[in-house]
DNA sequence: TTTATTTACGTAAACGTTTACGGTGTTTTG
DNA sequence: CAAAACACCGTAAACGTTTACGTAAATAAA
């Protein structure tokens, strides 16, 4: 109700101001009595600084964002953990924000970021961002940001992303080694460079494999539950020859075991599942699904770090920054070796 | 770099600053064309306002706080969700803290945001808190809360909740339905009004039954999976009559499957199992979990528009505005009768 | 002692907005 | 035609901090 500020706390104390913000902030050239005073009733009183104020003055706002496709996801949940987590410890906030693979959501997010109300951002980008142009603002007002898991690979700030091309690759070859001879590839809608990367791993390993790559086989997601649901089902009709299915996202996997269900496809006997994940309980389920998992956390906590590193020394973001960490490939019974 | 503020466009327009902010904020005494030319240089710069100025002097933050135990837990996934979906139907900006279920965290939380920083909070309290004094300062400096899910009774304000109860009932009396004639009882450590009305549920729908209340079946769990895993087995080793598990939160029906594949318990023909779950794939789990699942996204809707209700209309919260929403329980097969 | 240095604190401006108040010039009213 | 009303804009204070600068007293150096 009424506010304590130093104002108050410098009328009770029969100080100024100015002695007061500086005895709370232990500056050199305040005797330690006055400071011990200070503090005392500033304890007592519950005093905390105003960050308005304070943020308006030093322009330092001890805030970051995190901007993500979703939440409900155990990838960028795991990640904000571990960003929350680096945050913490550098005595910063974190906002956040969910663009629902938008682009339209992204930019206008972007667009109230650069008003100045973070010292720095962290972005995972929407599927449906076509283009970069709304980040350009960011940049002009000189606002860090690092980007983590889905990157933009024109753009020059650090990035933190996985190992997707390998784990592309080492999936497909999993697959092919289980026995697949046609292997359908469940992508994102769009041209991130995540997915990208993972589709030449899928397409390098068929070719390595001496299998062609057939364009067909390859199909983009909705991003709508039941509609990718029909999607995998009219895909496996349509091909019935597929025994494979790599998934290059968690949800897509589901889908997959869903219309398998459906059309009462056995896994692993007909079909063989693999897909990235970060699922917890990949291990409980009908059968146990083999996955590509990603050190979210640690992702989450490095991107952090990184944009961290940018914000407290005043230094720009490089490129040269940028971090690459290992993905994992969990062998479940998804993709068992069937019997020849 | 260069900031764009008010002073550069008025500046650039031969205006005042005043003139300049009024026409922005579209006030009467404007005249048109002057809001036009103003709206067109803004939009031409980019310029955006600084919030920190703006809720300085507006003593309004447009932020609210959600402080949850953890994010990497579908229930507050979905929550969150649905949480900023009404933020930003408000324009405001939602920050995001973890206690890890620690009190000291939650505490410190609190009196940080005490300082003003957000205009209203959301909370789920941590299940190690004991008591509620450290969210008095808020009650003091007057910032709105409304607790969901996880709520301290005897606190005045409104509470968004679930039929735990009824839920806990539910539950119970379903697996006795299935045949359950032991059926022990994984609850939240500590004294969360949730857990012990879920728990209320379950000894009801014993008496009710004619079983007697045995509390060496309810166990509280450690939160760390390992551990809670171990109690399990060690609960199901020591009792072998155990026929039935009803999981108060989502993490220890996991625990239970693990614990249950490790000891060779099969599900449900030894032990069924049930708990509340918004895992969208536990229809995908061997064997698909029975949940009582909470309307997750709801919950933190209503909360959410509660709590705005007093934000913008300045008007306390009261009890009185509190929810209860309705759980669903889905039957799977991990709770299938046995045959007789 | 005088001068320089140090210690400890106060004054006031600044950060970028918002807004109460006032002041023009123009139009309307009696 | 004077008075009132109105439309439009400027001045300046305020929000709560931080900080460059100044200053008085106490201490050290000369």
């Amino acid at each position: 109700m009424k506010p304590v500020n130093l104002k108050k706390l410098a009328e009770e104390l029969n100080l100024s101001i100015a002695t007061v913000s500086r005895a709370l902030n232990d500056r050199y050239d305040i005797a330690q009595a006055t400071k011990d005073r200070v503090r005392e009733l500033a304890n007592k009183l519950n005093y905390e600084p105003n960050p308005y104020a304070s943020s308006l003055r030093r322009h330092k706002s001890r805030t970051i964002a995190v901007v993500i496709p979703e939440v409900a996801n155990h990838f960028f949940s795991l990640a904000i953990n571990g960003i929350e987590e680096i945050a913490r410890g550098n005595n910063y906030h974190v906002l956040i924000y969910l663009t629902h693979e938008e682009y339209q959501r992204e930019a206008s997010i972007v667009r109230l970021l650069a008003g100045g109300r973070v010292d720095g951002v962290l972005l995972s980008v929407a599927s449906r961002s076509h283009d970069l142009n709304h980040l350009d603002l960011l940049r002009e007002r000189g606002i860090p940001m690092v980007f983590f898991d889905r990157v933009h690979a024109d753009m020059d700030t650090a990035k933190v992303t996985t190992d997707d091309y390998e784990s592309g690759y080492k999936a497909t070859r999993h697959l092919l080694d289980a026995g697949c001879r046609t292997v359908a590839h469940l992508t994102l809608a769009g041209s991130l460079t995540i997915s990208r990367r993972r589709m030449h791993g899928y397409i390098d390993a068929l070719r390595d494999f001496g299998l062609p790559y057939d364009e067909t086989l390859v199909v983009p997601a909705q991003l709508s539950k039941p509609e990718d649901i029909q999607a995998i089902e009219a895909l496996l009709t349509h091909r019935p020859a597929i025994d494979g299915i790599f998934a290059c996202v968690e949800s897509l996997a589901m889908c997959s075991y869903e219309a398998c269900r459906n059309l009462g496809r056995a896994i692993p006997a007909d079909v063989k599942v693999i897909g990235f994940s970060n699922l917890e309980m990949a291990a409980l389920l009908d059968p146990p699904l083999t996955t590509i998992t990603q050190p979210a956390y640690n992702i989450g906590r490095e991107a952090a770090r990184i944009l961290f590193q940018a914000v407290n020394k005043n230094r720009p973001i490089l490129p040269t920054h940028s971090l690459e960490l290992k993905s994992e490939l969990i062998v479940r019974a998804s993709t068992a070796a069937s019997p020849r």
